[in-house]
DNA sequence: ATGACTCGACTATCGAGA
């Protein structure tokens, strides 16, 4: 089983891009952010046309979460945000959606940015993550073999070598925020890129020629719990889908995943 | 080339992204 996540910065403006990569890589599932529109704009009939079904969770143009998934599986448990998620300016928004695939619980997430250092987005982020970490802290302890894939752009650079010049960069690399990131790992959570693809960006601007110069940011990551861990098998990041004709700013990553 | 932002709100500019 292939997994995949992917920012794909609106749904509608990239609905070919997304369906040809579904159709070169026949990933069984993959769990996308940044949709940007309500699940009746959704191009269901673009990804039906090479075989995936689409569960979508949007509010408006902003943020937006969704999976694509082959038509044999049959995800149950479907979620549209996780327990304790903080709203933001009394909205609860639509950055989290959760099923469950065969034997394995998938949360497509879109971390919340940030904005600025002192700005009460970064305490909505911080808190976005803290109460995540909380959640599957409490599923692991009650079930230890639970199979969880927390994937999404979490929209932090845990490493200065994640970012093309750290200097550069206030959020995203702060202490707060890698503090909070590395909660996972210590409930148990692996990063499963740090072993298969140590090196590259997600990310790239799409000022400054950012791309070309090869300037970008590793923020898009599959974490996996214990168990899960165990059976992977290969990841990569999808580097040449930045290239071409009106792609996103991000790219795919993909887990591959035995049994 | 991988090339100098892009998206969706609206319809002219603007918030948001990171």
């Amino acid at each position: 089983m292939e997994i995949a996540t992917w920012n794909v910065n609106s749904v509608r403006a990239r609905a070919q891009r997304v369906t040809q990569f579904l159709e070169r890589t026949q990933v069984d599932v993959l769990a996308m952010q940044e949709i940007k529109c309500k699940p009746e704009q959704f191009p269901y009939a673009d990804f039906e046309a090479v075989g995936y079904e689409v569960i979508a969770h949007g509010l408006n143009q902003w943020n937006g979460v969704a999976f694509a998934y082959k038509k044999d599986l049959a995800p149950t448990d479907i979620e549209t945000s996780f327990p304790q998620q903080p709203h933001f300016k009394d909205s609860l928004e639509a950055r989290a959606l959760g099923a469950t695939f065969g034997d394995i619980r998938i949360w497509s997430l879109y971390v919340p940015h940030g904005r600025g250092l002192d700005d009460p987005h970064m305490d909505y982020k911080l808190e976005f993550l803290e109460r995540l970490g909380s959640h599957v802290a409490e599923e692991l302890e009650e079930d230890p073999s639970s199979q969880i894939a927390l994937v999404g752009d979490f929209n932090i650079a845990p490493l200065d070598s994640d970012v093309f010049n750290v200097g550069f960069f206030d959020t995203h690399v702060s202490q707060p925020e890698r503090d909070v990131f590395e909660v996972f790992e210590q409930i148990g959570f692996t990063d499963l890129h740090r072993k298969f693809v140590p090196e590259g960006y997600t990310y790239w601007d799409y000022k400054d020629l950012r791309f070309p110069r090869n300037e970008g940011m590793r923020i898009d990551f599959i974490l996996s719990s214990p168990e899960l861990t165990e059976r992977i098998t290969a990841g990569s990041i999808e580097r040449d889908e930045r290239k071409g004709e009106g792609p996103s700013d991000h790219v795919p990553v993909i887990a591959s995943i035995s049994g």
